[in-house]
DNA sequence: TTATAAATGGAAACTATTTCTGTTTATCCT
DNA sequence: AGGATAAACAGAAATAGTTTCCATTTATAA
């Protein structure tokens, strides 16, 4: 959350109310949002809150390493928190998401990192993204199924 | 080409010309391609040809396995043709697109199969996409370089 | 406190995608 | 070859996600 705050001062980004709001709802819910959703959620804090100001948030945010973007095939776009303090020297990582409870995990190994050459290819850049069970969920199923 | 039209049969996708003529076109120049793009070029061949027909041929293809659907953030569609020979035993795979000349090649190796864990998570699923230099283009900038 | 650039909401524009409907056509079966 | 049938089709219109514009407010630093 600190951590946060200083990603946005690092980038020149001010503090609102709205952008506060905004970490503390992904913080709180570990889940991607979409800024339909976000908005939604902003509406019980503030009365007012336009969806345009919601998209250029969720941007300004994501470009200083506050949230990531969801990739995915199709129009809708979605955000989540990047667990990783990206502060003190930026490195290459990804995330894996638990589609149970929404943790955002940090994947650090990752065999495309730029310059590698695959399959002929050398690697300029890549988009990888993961779907998995977290640890704790996963012990929660083996005792209810046990 | 030919296992191509072998999917969509096996899919019980019907053999329309401008089902010929999208595949064709992207056999004929191996890039990614959006459905505005597509009916761009569609358009060479047949005077009438709408959208949503576009639409709905990408899509039915990508199901089939024709093409595959290219991934990113954002709201526009972009799909290529699809190097692999799935029909016998489909097998995990994903693509590197030259971003030079289009090419697609296939990624073999991926360390995200289904079951394995990574930091935790029992991976689910997972989006990877690359792009890169093909050997081709790589040794054509050499070339010219030195 | 004051100056300043940044952030804001809302209306409206824009753009990609989907739905709907009536017509045409590939394919399968005589 | 001819007919039946489900699939494919175009085009118009609807839908939905995103961006632009502009006048007003506000966080931040001097
Ligand atoms: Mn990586
Ligand atoms: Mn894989
Ligand atoms: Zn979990
Ligand atoms: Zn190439």
């Amino acid at each position: 959350m600190k951590e946060a705050y200083l990603l946005m001062r690092d980038a020149g980004l001010k503090l609102t109310p709205r952008r506060q709001a905004i970490i503390a709802m992904f913080s709180d819910s570990r889940v991607q949002l979409s800024p339909q959703e976000v908005q939604e959620r902003l509406k019980c804090q503030f009365i007012r809150c336009g969806l345009p100001g919601v998209y250029r948030n969720l941007e300004a945010l994501a470009d200083c390493g506050v949230l990531f973007r969801v990739v995915g095939f199709g129009r809708e776009r979605s955000y989540a928190l990047c667990c990783c303090s990206q502060r003190d020297g930026v490195h290459h990582h990804h995330h894996v998401i638990c589609i149970s409870c929404g943790l955002v995990g940090q994947v650090e190994s990752c065999a495309y990192q730029e310059g590698v050459v695959i399959e002929g290819f050398r690697v300029v850049s890549h988009v990888l993204q993961l779907r998995g069970i977290c640890a704790s969920c996963s012990s929660r199923e083996t005792e209810a199924s046990g």
